[in-house]
DNA sequence: TTGTAAGCGTTATCAT
DNA sequence: ATGATAACGCTTACAA
């Protein structure tokens, strides 16, 4: 009664397994009622083929790999949202594997995605946003990529020659300083960020930039890096607030550390914008969740998901596809940077569907 | 070169297949010398045994298929989370399915969860919240459960017999509710929640159980419901704010909810909690984001992933396990129900970790 | 239109 | 200590 396989129903039905498979793949033509015997066993046993048996057999497991680094931070599930989204009707199915940046982890998972044969690999955070890849990580990929279709969602591994789909983080930063400084900031700060992640030194480096371009530079003690947490937005703030000479703006990593710097400044009694401006990356639901509601750059999470996995599923099908594919990250304007502006007017529509 | 079998390694070591197995899995003694010759060959083409065909044979994956209604609410990568870390060291791999509360999406996933043969399920939200569920649905649910191990978390379906871990939701509707009561308020409303879902009703069961336990009672005017959402807590806010009498507090349903409450209630001019106090349900990284932070009710998100999936595991082993697990939930105390509240105080050790 | 048999890549049961 | 060989459950030539 539980395990029945083809064999069952074609004994029963009183025909091969062949045509059993047939009827089941509508692979070649079944005479009407012999169909018909075996719909109705498949249906009194609820029959369902075992995917493992057919996977070996063709090569393929309607399968995908997404490896991310921390799944409690809104922008991965997003990113997964979009591709699941993409391939949802597909029937494919996919493995989530959180790492945690923790580089072991990565590829344990690896070796697991390998073995359970997955189509393809999505891989993001980890060793890919890492300033210097240790050389035996970034051949690891290399290897399986050999053998399994990967592409790098937003990270890199130098010299190499994956397939990769990103946001222009550093247009992204310089959308977010130019922004302050045309709204009359000469002072800005920059807080969170591993120093040894490219998306800390992406930032940092178009950030200069950018103010060099305005004929502003950066103050060595308003740089207050760390990691991406609410944690470290808390406690550099508060160092930042302890200096002799603030600036009237800052620039946050990711929307978690601008969490934490508006709490903070909160806690001082600041006024936010007025006193001081702040402006976030990512534009997760933090960005809306804050009061004030968070400027932030969209890194247009859900398109990266779905351009991934599209991505991916052509490098599956052989088919060509260009190796690189570039996002253009979005300004968000809200009022942790701009006062008095009308909430409804916000890039809010998302929060506006009607509830119930 | 890219597809290396056991065969390709047996040969070229001179050996037979049985044996590659053996170092393999040390399964049997072998011979030092001739184990160095296969593990050579091993390393050399950096073979990974197919798991597809091991599965097939010894009908266990390694595999287990989590189905959720929705990744963007933090709440569930946080149960993810806690399902991942306990067990991870034994090398499952996780199926992430998300419906969206869409049944269609939750029978596709589920049959595709059993053609890839997984070893259990954890279910989570759509069908099994639902008030009223269509026989049809938990008949699907209860006929997949013959064959596969099926834990029900934070769900129930009527007349059934899954083995279940869930919060004590009534439970917890009762702490926000002696809390507020406790700190004065007479006049309390309600926000969110759409009315057919469990998560619903239970609350509003506790909610007004309780009020009259202290000789209050509920107004049908502040009772507003809608959905789980932040614009949702917004409308219902500006709703409850235009009625000729308020509430001194309100009681969300979920922390999106909350969000939006605080959201307008800041737009109004009306200071947190002197005016109007708030409570959440959930205790994601969103409570932790609003200013004030918000108070709310953690339904221990970690530990209820890791305690469902320690349920499964057993069951899985078919191991006698006990049917319903239940978590006692933990009032969070913050300032969005508390004035003057030390924030270091506050339950927020999670964000007291130094960063870099 | 249907059946027979080989094969997918393992592991397990026998022998030897 | 090692080797043949039969499963596992399916699809697919190739025959009939």
């Amino acid at each position: 009664m539980l395990d029945v396989t083809v064999y069952d129903i074609a004994r029963e039905a009183e025909v091969s397994v062949s045509t059993v498979s047939r009827v089941l793949n509508g692979t070649a033509p079944v005479k009407a009622s012999t169909r018909q015997k075996v719909l109705a066993l498949i249906e009194k046993y609820q029959f369902q083929p075992n995917g493992l048996a057919r996977s070996l057999l063709k090569k393929v497991t309607g399968t995908i790999g997404i490896v991310i680094p921390d799944i409690n931070n809104p922008f991965f599930p997003e990113v997964f949202t979009g591709a699941e989204n993409a391939l949802r009707e597909k029937g494919y199915t996919f493995f989530l594997c959180t790492t945690h940046g923790n580089f072991e982890y990565e590829s344990q998972y690896l070796a697991l995605l390998r073995e359970k044969q997955v189509d393809g690999i999505l891989f993001l955070g980890g060793r890919i946003n890492q300033r210097h890849c240790p050389p035996d990580l970034a051949q690891e990929l290399e290897d399986l990529n050999r053998r399994i279709p990967i592409v790098l969602v937003n990270g890199d591994l130098p010299g190499s020659s994956f397939h990769r789909v990103f946001i222009d983080e550093h247009r992204g930063a310089e959308l977010a300083t130019q922004h302050l400084i045309d709204l009359g900031h000469r002072h800005i700060g920059f807080i969170g960020g591993e120093p040894e992640i490219t998306a800390t030194t992406e930032k940092i480096a178009a950030f200069e930039q950018t103010l060099a371009v305005n004929g502003l530079s950066s103050r060595p003690e308003w740089m207050l890096l760390g990691d991406f947490s609410i944690g470290c937005g808390m406690r550099r703030m508060e160092e930042l607030l302890a200096l002799p000479e603030r600036p009237t703006a800052v620039f946050c990593v990711n929307d978690f550390v601008s969490v934490g710097v508006i709490k903070t400044a909160f806690d001082h009694g600041l006024r936010i914008p007025a006193d001081i401006a702040v402006v976030g990356f990512d534009d997760t639901v933090l960005a809306a969740s804050t009061t004030p509601e968070l400027t932030t750059i969209s890194q247009r999470s859900k398109e990266l998901g779905e351009t991934s996995v599209r991505v991916l599923l052509q490098l599956i099908q052989k088919r060509r596809v260009r190796k690189h594919t570039v996002l253009e990250p979005v300004l968000k304007i809200r009022r942790s940077t701009v006062d008095g502006l009308n909430a409804a007017a916000g890039q809010l529509s998302q929060l506006s569907e009607p509830c119930g």
